[in-house]
DNA sequence: TAAACAAATTGGATTTACCAATATTTTCAA
DNA sequence: TTGAAAATATTGGTAAATCCAATTTGTTTA
């Protein structure tokens, strides 16, 4: 990592000063040679800096006057979500492309998800097929809306430490029950039955709730249980119909 | 415009060579030095250049081995979606949106509601009521992944020419209806029936769908309507339980 | 033939210099 | 005294020359 050219760790201590308030939004950078010197650099580096800088939409650059320090729109990335808030959307949203999927997946698709039932049995990867079976049924909605949001949530997880080491906790250690309702919902599919196989995928993600539950309150002390109990019925798939 | 940099006109003709297939993903660029004379600019205005095009990650740069294309990854992921696909798809998120908050909305988010159904009446940027009744559901759910979703929704809607002027017809025509329905579904929620608000959410989609396709048929031929009925019924609602 | 060395290539960084646009100060007239 | 015009200083824009370091390439040599 230290190979990295000169002007990238200018263009983080410069980052870092805007961030820390010395250089509040609106106001200017100092003169691209009071820089240079402070940071001991040539002008050049300060320049490329400056230009990175400002492809990355953080200052603005006017000829003759100064640096200006932009406002930080933060990109729609900054979404704090957590483990349940992700696995009660993927529910109700994956639900829902289960029972489209019923009346609109074609064989060659069903064939693709029984094969992603035999990779998660081998236990080769089963994450993996894990995702492809939720995405195989995502595209065969034959709304790619639908498969967008799947897919948004999917890259959620995949960025998300935090949820990743939420997920990781919870899977590995119910990789068998994972097979089965992921058979379950392949059923329902086969059948062409809508409700069967929303059913099956929100108790697959049912379960999934719930086992995030007990693995954060393992971890919780007694006195934030209660809280805990709440926060489980925020999140519960109670509210649905089926 | 004219007052800009040297260095971006660079970065558009360096693009403009890539995108034409000149130097294709993984290829590598000319040296800096053979950049600058065929130019006809100097040395460091092509490494500005470069850097810009790094962080907007077009480049590599490997130190003494040159300048290297990367595969476009479009950000947009350009999905082509149809205003029916939209449509359908925020139905059903939606929909269980409004089921999620009808038992989780705050009182000031019911009066914020009903703020958007008195701005609406007025016909005062009815539009900007619509988007904000709707965001407004989305955050009372208090899962943050189902308003990203949702977000990304209208974000499609407000970025897509043609969605934009599909629902352009569809819309005016019937401010009255929207009312109405946008009424229904306020009414749901401030009962705090799940049930209803479902229901009710599913219903003004419902309607919705059925002029979009009403919009498309009359200014469809003969022939081609025959294939609408057949679409129409991909993106019907009645796979639903409700 | 293969490893080691040497040269050429290429990007990395600095210094110096001068230009152009902008901001500030000074000057001078009303 | 005041206000506008002009001079000056500041600041970014571009260029050229120079040297360095990493990589690549070609040649030599064991």
């Amino acid at each position: 990592m230290k190979n990295r050219r000169l002007f990238w760790s200018i263009v983080e201590r410069i980052e870092k000063l805007i961030d820390s308030g010395q250089y509040p939004p609106g106001s200017r950078l100092p003169p691209e040679r009071e820089l240079a010197e402070s940071f001991e650099v040539s002008r050049p580096t300060i320049r490329e800096a400056i230009i990175a800088l400002e492809v990355l939409e953080r200052v603005e650059v006017k000829t003759g006057s100064g640096v200006y320090v932009l406002e930080h729109k933060k990109q729609n990335t900054e979404h704090v979500i957590s483990a349940f808030e992700l696995t009660q959307a993927r529910a109700l949203v994956e639900g829902e492309a289960a029972a489209l999927a019923a009346t609109t997946i074609s064989e060659e698709e069903l064939a693709r998800l029984k094969q992603t039932l035999v990779e998660m049995e081998k236990g080769i990867n089963p994450d993996a097929a894990d995702k492809e079976f939720h995405l195989i049924i995502s595209t065969a909605t034959r709304n790619n809306a639908i498969l967008m949001a799947v897919s948004e949530f999917w890259k959620l997880r995949d960025s998300s430490p935090s949820v990743k080491v939420a997920y990781k906790g919870v899977c590995s250690q119910s990789d068998e029950k994972r097979t089965e309702e992921h058979m379950d919902i392949y059923k329902a599919l086969e059948s062409r039955d809508s409700q069967a196989a929303r059913a099956a995928m929100h108790h697959h993600f049912n379960r999934l709730i719930n086992a995030l539950f007990e693995a954060s309150e393992a971890k919780a002390l007694e006195e934030v249980r209660r809280q805990t109990s709440q926060t489980r019925d925020l999140y519960s798939l109670s509210h649905l119909v089926s």
